[in-house]
DNA sequence: CGTTTATCTTTACACTGTCAAGATTGTTTT
DNA sequence: AAAACAATCTTGACAGTGTAAAGATAAACG
């Protein structure tokens, strides 16, 4: 009982494909897919193997631990969370509007993916979160948030002194609002609002004009 | 090799002591000792027992899961962050400045309690968040600070429909500050702060005037 | 005093992350 | 082409976990 499966050897990726083909993505995969249907709990190393119809030891030959695993869902994340805020500020020509757009995003990027945000923000350990590639795509992500914040102190006018801080709240309250959203601390409807995204769009219309 | 420990059979504390004394507290008090200084990852159920000085099956009697007992401690902390929030608040007199202490207070005890603050936001199954104990203390918790943005709110002599949201903009502020700081992705000195506690008194200050 | 009942222990099970040793198979070298 | 190599995957094992069942202990109550 072989794998059955190897119909083109020559996919678009470079990545590690001896035996099972692309074992490395299909790990990350199914441990997402558990990750997202039956919570952070239920996602074990040997269950996301299993997923993937390996062994429990084959994951080690890709991750050095299943915290590493963990780091690679974090990091896709974080490359998705950017890929979301800079196609919303795309569709606003106004470098105000572009910074709310783009918290709105981030708001939404969040509700929509409560498990990898709570991964992303705090759900791993320190020795894992320094890792390069989660490094670079935190990055990414930050840069974009950076971008948009500057955008606008140019736009206003501001000083520098003055102006990082402004943005930085904007950052924390959008954050701080997507948690307690996540964390069911906070219900948007008893606000007036009918989600959290609309709920973060209001509160950025009101403070960044 | 019995427990020696019984000097005194009368505690002042009405609860639970046959055997051990006070086994639940005593498993709480452990429990969040080794939260505090090995992590969340050391901490175990058997890990508590043992620093107890009881068996693995002990701690039963008491908590109905790890979780049971995580919430405990997470019930405490919400005691405590209303504590160090009516204790900020309670040095100023002027309605705001009440609002931006109590804001200040929250993040101080989030910065010196990260572990236990990651535990009462986000770190325990929706399952068990509902428990009434947990509930209670983190009503009281929403309670203080709900009464200090009431009380801003009055003097400013804002209109009700406009209002909620300033406050509730404050806590997500103040909330996401605290969070980002914990996890590392925000540095208080890069933005000119000696601490994050400075860094929310300041943006604050800037916010609600 | 005896009975009851809450508390604690012992034992056990299924599961976890991880490691070491061996088997398998693609790649490289000749 | 065949041989050597290296990467990949499997098997088996170990310590540690959460938790349930059954029995022992001792406090509380009649």
């Amino acid at each position: 009982m072989p794998r059955a499966k190897k119909p083109q050897p020559d996919t678009a990726k470079p990545e590690a494909n001896y035996h099972h083909g692309d074992l490395r993505t299909a790990l990350i995969a199914a441990a997402r897919h558990i990750l997202e249907t039956e919570g952070r709990e239920a996602l074990s190393l040997r269950a996301a193997a299993r997923a993937a119809g390996v062994s429990q030891a084959a994951p080690y030959h890709h991750f050095a631990s299943k915290e590493a695993l963990l780091a690679a869902i974090a990091a896709q994340g974080f490359d998705e969370l950017a890929d979301v805020m800079t196609e919303r500020m795309a569709k606003e020509p106004d470098p105000i509007a572009r910074l709310n757009a783009s918290g709105v995003g981030y708001v939404a990027f969040a509700v929509n993916n409560p498990e990898i945000f709570a991964l992303m923000f705090g759900g791993l350990t320190s020795q894992v979160s320094g890792e390069p590639a989660l490094r670079e795509s935190g990055g990414r992500a930050y840069g974009v948030l950076q971008d948009a914040i500057m955008e606008s102190q140019k736009a206003k006018g501001r000083t520098a002194a003055d102006g990082p801080l402004a943005g930085l709240w904007s950052w924390c309250g959008v954050h701080g609002l997507a948690k307690l959203v996540i964390e069911q601390k906070l219900d948007p409807k008893k606000y007036g609002a009918p989600s959290a995204e609309a709920l973060a769009a209001a509160m950025l219309a009101r403070v960044n004009t």
